[in-house]
DNA sequence: GGTAAAAATTGACCTAGGTTAAGACTTCGC
DNA sequence: GCGAAGTCTTAACCTAGGTCAATTTTTACC
């Protein structure tokens, strides 16, 4: 269970047997089924969320009523809403299982704590929230310049099981697109392929 | 000149003097000419900077041809290609000054020295980077969500002084849209105010 | 200070993607 | 295993925003 988790830290760094203990001692590990909420818009987040198995979303609720998708994580994945967690004030994001999910769940306390002790954590994190980052102003990027197909197009090949894990409305909120025209663009995919 | 460092590190962490000193001594001050570049694309980014006094856009060039702003730095923003910083691999940005520019330059070398030296520093710039990456996933939440109306009136009410020193071509590109159709929506909301 | 280039504006026309609605296909609870 | 609800597909029509081109305004340079 925690084979998963070692793997992680040390895409950044080196933790020794002592500090890995420690960090273990203050991860609780949790299921949800499927549907249900790890975290709801308008409260405080009081955790970040490793996940061991499953698949989440984080979406919003947007003033015209309609859930927009801001990120799936799947395994090996960090997540939370980064605003209320570290701000402890309200949040405006809901964080759901897609399929029935298993997380290690870090407090904000325990993290605070976890950070003093172990120094090297400091930069975990740091490397972790730089890629990102690098990762979201692509997406900006990508919103920008591409049409949705493009869009589509690199989302199914940087995620290759997604379109079998992930319902095709989930996928276009994501993308910024309704999923009337996501099934025309996978139509037109199939006829005129590549 | 080093005050307003000074304010933006005391934003997260406190150093004592004699840390600060040891940072400063790693800074090298520079000033860049309007529409000169500080970093270019294809190359290996050297330097994270932070912004004295002036105003840079960082953008990329679309397969289209054409030139896209990611963001704006004024006064008291650190930025760079925070890909290419990092791994150390050639970058897709380039970092352009809008206005005659001064700032301080820390170079990746430099950078990994003084997080080994001053263990607050991992903690500053892990800070700083969830921050960034909160206000690109509010973007994205924007582009997937908003008008281009409502995103044109957000910015402004988030840059105030931006409509003053950014050209509109600018504007237009960070927004996602075309300059001809800012000028149109800009007119609309002359002759319809609010 | 005059002119050449860049930026902003305006207008006619076009298209990617949205909306609404109806039918078909899946999934899930009993 | 069956009905109800959710999901996906298809089609007709609509609109936000793009494209292209001409005109005006601003900026930069000798």
């Amino acid at each position: 269970m925690y084979e998963r988790l070692k793997a992680n830290l040390n895409r950044h760094i080196k933790l020794d047997d002592e500090a890995f203990d420690l960090l273990r001692k203050n991860l609780v590990a949790k299921t949800y089924k499927k549907d249900s909420h790890l975290i709801q818009s308008g409260h405080i987040c009081k955790y970040t969320y490793f996940v061991h198995k499953g698949l989440l979303r984080l979406y919003d609720i947007n003033e015209k009523g309609l859930e927009k998708n801001t990120l799936f994580a799947i395994e090996e994945w960090w997540v939370s809403d980064l605003y209320s967690f570290h701000s402890q004030k309200p949040g405006n994001y809901f964080l759901q299982a897609l399929e029935d999910t298993e997380v290690l769940q870090l407090s904000k306390h325990a993290m605070e704590n976890l950070l003093l002790q172990i120094p090297k954590l400091e930069r975990f994190f740091r490397i972790l929230h730089i890629n990102a980052f690098i990762a979201q102003q692509e997406r900006v990027m990508f919103m920008i310049s591409k049409t949705a197909e493009e869009r589509y197009r690199d989302f199914i090949q940087k995620y290759p099981d997604a379109e079998q894990r992930i319902p095709q409305k989930q996928i276009a909120s994501y993308l910024g697109i309704t999923p009337e025209f996501l099934s025309r663009m996978k139509a037109n995919l199939r006829d005129a392929p590549r």
